[in-house]
DNA sequence: CCTTTTCTTAAACGATCGTTTAAAAAGAAA
DNA sequence: TTTCTTTTTAAACGATCGTTTAAGAAAAGG
C-alpha cells in the first residue's frame, strides 16, 4: 500500500475514459459546455452517465480533462519547434516571424490533423477563453502560464531594446489574435461573400503568421522606442 | 387598426423593458448565456419572468434584444467617425490606420463609458462570437454585414492594388483581433506577471489600432502583390 | 479456487430550467 | 364612469439537469 500510492493505476478499463473524452470533444466543440449533458456524453459514448462520474469526478473534471488532452500535444509540438529554431540559429535570437510560427503552426496542424480538418476544435479553444466558467482560469494557467514564459524569454533576446510592458501587450495581441482568428473564423468567413474559405485552414494559419509578425513588429517599432 | 400597424407600440411601460435589458447585460456579461436563468434576470430587474416572456417573447428574444441595444449605437458611432474622415480628406483614399480607428476607437469608448469602465462587456461581444447558439449567426449578420461592406469600400479606396481576397483576409483579422482582444484580455493579462493591467481599456485600444494596422500593412505588402 | 479491487449499470434524488396560464392591476380612450 | 387594451403577477407545468446510490459484472491478485 505504502508503495503503490506512487504506482500509476493500471490502466484497466482506459478505452471507456478515451470513448468519453472523444464524445466530449465532440459534442463541446458543437455546442460549448453548458450546451452539453452528461447525458449526452453518456449515450454517445457508449457509456453511462454514472460512469462518465467515476472517471472525471464531475462534468467540470470532464471538460478540465478534454482540454488537456488536446492542449498538451498542442504546446509541446510548440516547445519543439522552438528549440528546433533555437538549434539552428546557433544561439542568435531568433527572427519574431521565426518565433511566432513556432506559436501558430502546431494549433494549425491540429485542426487540420490526420482525421481530417475539423475547424470547429479551433472555436473550442477560443471558446475555453471567452467562457465565464471560473475555473477554466486555473486550467489556462496550468497550461500556458509555462509556454508564455518560454515565448517571452525568446521574444526579449530578439528585442533587447523594447521595453518588458510593450513585449507583454504584444504577444498578448499575437495570442488574442490567434484565438480570435480560430474561434471567429467560420462566424467572419461568411460575411466575405464566400472569399475567405471555411476549409483552408493551413492557408489562413500562414496569413496569420504575417499578420502576427507584421503587428508585432509595427508594434514594437511605433510605441516609444526605449523612451526610458 | 389599419393605420395603427404602423404606429410604433406606444411606450407605456418603456421603464420595465430598460431595466430587464440592463438586469439581462449586466449577468449575462458576467456568466455567459446559458449561464444565466429568466430567474435571475427577473429578480435582478426587480420584475416576473412572466414580464421579461412578455416583453421579449423569450430568453432568445431577449439575448437578441440586448446584443442590438448595445452593438447598434457603436456601428453608429463607427460610421459617424468614418464619414468624418471622408470629409476631411475631401475625397482622397483613407489612410489605413485611419480607417481602423474607426473602426477600434469607439467599442474601447463604450467600454470606458461614462457609467465606468466594464470591461466585461466587451468579454461579452467576444463571446458572442464564440458562442456556439446558433441563433446568434443571424443576429450578427444583421448587426455587422452592413458594416462590413462599408468598410470594405473604404479599403478598397486604400489599396486599389490588393487582391479582393487579401483585403477580406486581412479584415478578418483585425476583427478577429479586435474581438480577441477584447474578450480574452481579462483571461491573458494575468499572464503578464501584472505589466498589462486590468483598467487600462483606453491605452488597450490604442496598441491595439497600431498593431492591426501594422499586421495589416504588412500582410498586404508580403503576400503575393498584384500576382494576377 | 477465493478475495479484493476496479469498473459498469439502472434507477432514483433533489433542484432548477424555460415557458405558460389565468387572473388581477394599471392605463388609455370614450 | 365604463370599456378596452396593455402590463404585471403568483402559481404551476412538463422536462431535464448534474449527481448519487446501491447492486452487480469484470478483472486482478493471491
Amino acid at each position: 500500500m505504502i508503495a503503490e500510492e506512487l504506482k500509476k493505476s493500471a490502466p484497466q478499463a482506459e478505452g471507456t475514459k478515451v470513448r468519453i473524452l472523444t464524445a466530449a470533444e465532440h459534442l463541446f466543440t458543437a455546442r460549448g459546455f453548458a450546451g452539453v449533458t452528461m447525458r449526452e456524453v453518456a449515450r454517445r459514448s457508449a457509456t453511462n452517465v454514472a460512469s462518465a462520474h467515476y472517471h472525471f469526478g464531475s462534468k467540470e473534471g470532464l471538460v478540465i480533462e478534454m482540454l488537456r488532452h488536446r492542449i498538451a500535444p498542442i504546446n509541446a509540438e510548440r516547445l519543439r519547434l522552438l528549440d528546433e529554431a533555437k538549434y539552428q540559429s546557433g544561439g542568435q535570437p531568433l527572427e519574431p516571424i521565426v518565433i511566432f510560427t513556432s506559436l501558430l503552426l502546431p494549433i494549425g496542424q491540429a485542426a487540420t490533423g490526420s482525421k481530417g480538418p475539423d475547424s470547429r476544435f479551433m472555436q473550442l479553444v477560443g471558446r475555453s477563453f471567452t467562457e465565464p466558467a471560473s475555473f477554466l482560469e486555473k486550467v489556462h494557467r496550468r497550461l500556458f502560464q509555462e509556454l508564455s514564459d518560454i515565448f517571452m524569454v525568446e521574444l526579449r533576446r530578439s528585442h533587447p531594446e523594447a521595453q518588458e510592458e510593450d513585449l507583454f501587450w504584444n504577444l498578448h495581441f499575437v495570442v488574442a489574435t490567434m484565438l480570435g482568428a480560430l474561434a471567429n473564423h467560420r462566424r467572419l468567413a461568411p460575411f466575405s461573400g464566400g472569399l475567405c474559405k471555411d476549409k483552408d485552414v493551413a492557408e489562413m494559419i500562414q496569413r496569420l503568421i504575417v499578420f502576427a509578425a507584421g503587428g508585432f513588429a509595427s508594434s514594437i517599432e511605433n510605441i516609444k522606442p526605449r523612451s526610458n
